[in-house]
RNA sequence: CCGCAGGUGGCAGAACGGUUGAUGCAACAGACUGUAAAUCUGUGCCAAGUAGGUUCGACUCCUACCCUGCGGA
């Protein structure tokens, strides 16, 4: 009996319910990001006010802090963080990438630029030494650089083109390597080492009393090169039948009701290797699939900068996979969540999104704003059709206007942009909190209003209102 | 009034007499897509109290004055 179910379809275009043990989730949805057993800044209240439906919590920070048979004893994940709504758990597979290949290639995983392919095979050979990232250690160089132009002429040529020599052998120092068996993390809060296996993984997401639990897979980099990639793939597929395994062996056993699994759909930016994914993904008996991996360009696959938009390679993606997968499983796409995105997406039959952007954006300064609000503000957002302001501006300075004058969530009811201005530059804590409700709101209603134009066949017309 | 210490960008604060002039904060702008992120990246600063002197060369040494702090009368 399956947990999910489209009530509305239009176009490709999906609107559905889907069961879960924590009560049923109206879709499309958003999940806001609790990483580490709290959505930064905002209390299980403030995120029911912002219209959050079902959260994320995450496997590999729990794990590590305050640790999974801890808030197993607590009474699972939902008590210890107060929250009695839907959790979906991130397996720990994207730590692989973020703490290691993103690290080594100093890429992203929506990669906004060309990157220059440099054929990166295998990866993190170097864990240990120094805990530090190459963004990290940005400053002492500029510093060094700065000292050495300034002394004379010569002297500062030879060190210059030493350091010229030196600077591209650097060492960068990851956290986590893969292995077949697993990813081997050090611990980005201690140093210690522990092995991430899809078991392990599986056990803990079911320690945390998870309501959707997501297989263990690695996070492709657009400079994996073909043979990489191709050997990645066969051992996430290893990874995800093991996780399925000890999913299906645990799982009743442990908890009643049962919480459901998605499989992860993996993959580079390439027709063939999404397709094959699919067409495999769509065989393994999921509860629900999730779509993740590399968004980004590299000439390795075949991309030149002139073909490149943003977005792009995640409408391509959903374009390619969807038709392959099965009409009656919740589709799931990993770490999507800007504006344009979850339009592109939904367009593509996508029902489920998280990502971190509304919380970071927000502590960083940066709100959305609605085409409507972007007209009222200034040109300058009409023009660069962003769906963003940064508050720390001066011109927000005597702004009385709130955030977004057509949004209806407590910080634009009872705040002006001036006030959040203040409190930025101010770095008071309450901007965190006000600034996290806004954003998240404002995500999770776009989304709520997509689903309604959806029941409404009024998608494209809304799509249009936007993205215009 | 006397003694001591000291005056370097908007603020704080460094540097053998050698094209001087870091760094931090603040300012201004930008980035952020399964959270190593209240983070990161840029940008600019009319920067040596005043007036002289020594020196090839002075932020750096000398003199006077002005100002500030501390102590004393």
């Amino acid at each position: 009996m399956s947990n999910f179910k489209v009530i509305a379809k239009d176009g490709g275009a999906r609107a559905g319910v889907l069961k879960t043990t924590h009560g049923e989730i109206r879709t499309p949805v958003f999940m806001p990001v609790g990483t580490q057993g709290s959505v930064k800044a905002l209390s299980p209240d403030d995120l029911k006010n912002a219209k959050s439906q079902i959260i994320l919590g995450n496997t590999y920070h729990l794990y590590l802090r305050p640790g999974n048979k801890l808030i197993k004893k607590m009474g699972g994940l939902h008590k210890f963080m107060g929250w009695d709504g839907p959790i979906l758990t991130d397996s720990g597979g994207f730590q692989a990438f973020s703490l290691g290949a993103a690290i080594e290639h100093g890429v992203k995983k929506v990669q906004k630029l060309k990157v220059k392919s440099q054929n990166y095979n295998s990866l993190a050979n170097t864990m240990g030494g120094d805990m530090v990232s190459n963004s990290y250690q940005k400053k002492p160089e500029k510093r060094e650089k700065l000292r050495e132009n300034s002394k004379g002429e010569r002297e500062a040529l030879n060190k210059s083109q030493e350091s010229r020599v030196k600077s591209p052998e650097k060492t960068k120092h990851t956290f986590s390597k893969i292995t077949d068996d697993g990813i081997v993390f050090r611990s980005h809060l201690d140093g210690s080492s522990h092995l991430l296996t899809p078991q392990k993984s599986i056990e803990i997401q079911l320690d945390l009393g998870s309501d959707i639990i997501l297989t263990l897979d690695e996070l492709l980099s657009p400079l994996h090169n073909k043979t990489y990639v191709k050997k990645s793939l066969e051992r996430t597929h290893r990874w995800e039948i093991e996780s399925q395994k000890y999913f299906k062996k645990y799982s009743k056993k442990l908890l009643t009701p049962s919480p459901i699994l998605f499989g992860i759909l993996q993959g580079v930016y390439d027709k063939k290797i999404r397709e094959d994914e699919a067409k495999w993904i769509a065989e393994q008996g999921f509860d629900g699939i999730s779509i993740g991996g590399s968004f980004g360009t590299s000439e390795i696959w075949g991309h030149d900068s002139v073909n490149w938009a943003s977005g792009k390679a995640i409408n391509d993606t959903f374009e390619w996979v969807t038709p392959l997968l099965p009409e009656d499983l919740p589709r799931h796409g990993l770490g999507i969540g800007e504006v344009a995105n979850l339009f592109g997406s939904i367009e593509w039959g996508i029902d489920m999104f998280d990502c971190v952007s509304p919380t970071r954006r927000a502590r960083n300064g940066s709100l959305y704003v609605s085409p409507k609000s972007r007209i009222y503000s200034n040109t300058r957002e009409y023009q660069s059709k962003k769906f963003t302001i940064n508050i720390n501006q001066q011109r927000f300075s005597r702004d009385k206007k709130s955030i977004d004058p057509t949004c209806e969530c407590y910080t634009c009811q009872n705040f002006s942009r001036a006030y959040l201005r203040h409190l930025f530059v101010s770095s008071e804590i309450l901007y965190h909190r006000l600034a996290s409700i806004h954003n998240v709101y404002f995500i999770n209603n776009l989304v709520e209003k997509i689903r309604e134009a959806i029941l409404d066949k009024q998608f494209k017309k809304l799509k249009d209102k936007w993205l215009g």
